[in-house]
DNA sequence: TCAATGTGGACTATAATAGTCCACATAGAG
DNA sequence: CTCTATGTGGACTATTATAGTCCACATTGA
């Protein structure tokens, strides 16, 4: 059973190596192949993180994709929470036809300690992290 | 985009039922009309939690479950992996078919990391602590 | 022997995720 | 201006996971 989902785990490569590829633009192509990634569906992801502000496009010839942040200012649960939705550990903490059972459940509590320790776990990595775990020993995701 | 899913949550229901409920046999149909679960699901699940070891059952007229273990032997963790397989922040994490980029990507260290906090986590609560929680101010999920 | 109960497996339903297709918009090059 | 390379948007399909149901059967106690 996965927390991290095909649309994030691709995304999380995908602004890794825009972030390698600095002062650029990286076409869809370019980075599904590096990435191994279905070019199809990367162009659905990349356009969901360029709503999501974290990537700027250029259309036309020679356009292609580019961090519309820095690298420290994109964290993994922000990205998490724009691919796969806020993250909740059980139902009770999504508003919308949360568990009726809520208001009198203590059981919820236990939830709450456990989503705000993985929360601030996530939150406090940045791609900028990430890039230099790269750099540093190995490949975003054995991307080359 | 929740990481327990129903069927665990309706099981820790059960089990806290269950504790709250020592020493006799409790049918799913009484559970079942406590924790507001579906029935016939309800008796899923409780055939996993027998074959896991957590609950014992007794078939024939006035049978019916109980703990098989005592309360501070089970631990959440335990639960959620019953009933939902193995806790793996991304797929790099579960040996069949894993990510085949795994042998040189950098980035599942910090999975790993966040993984092992929430199972540790998970595996510090036990059912005595909801239970106690339960005694103390509130209700098992709403049940009565 | 009967009724109450759990068991096991097959089955269906619903929803989420993954992936594809195609017509269109835009920008640069010639 | 037109051609080509690119991203956009939405609808669409496929696959898989989860949730839920059904029924014939086994077991136990009265
Ligand atoms: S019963 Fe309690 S823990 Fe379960 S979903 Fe409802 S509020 Fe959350
Ligand atoms: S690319 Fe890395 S983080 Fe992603 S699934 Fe594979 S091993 Fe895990």
């Amino acid at each position: 059973m996965e927390i991290i989902r095909r649309n994030t785990e691709y995304s999380i490569r995908a602004l890794v190596h825009l972030a390698l590829n600095p002062g650029r633009e990286v076409t869809a192509a370019e980075i599904a192949e590096a990435q191994e990634i279905p070019l199809v569906y990367l162009q659905k992801i990349l356009q969901k993180l360029t709503r999501g502000g974290f990537v700027g496009a250029q259309r036309g010839a020679h356009g292609g994709f580019y961090l519309a942040k820095d690298p420290e200012d994109i964290n993994l649960l922000e990205v998490i929470e724009l691919m796969q939705g806020k993250l909740a550990i059980n139902k009770c903490f999504l508003g919308k036809d949360g568990c009726n059972r809520a208001p009198k459940c203590v059981l919820k509590n236990n939830w709450l300690q456990l989503e705000q320790r993985i929360a601030g776990f996530l939150s406090q990595i940045t791609l900028l992290d990430l890039v230099e775990q790269v750099r540093e020993g190995g490949l975003p995701g054995g991307g080359e």
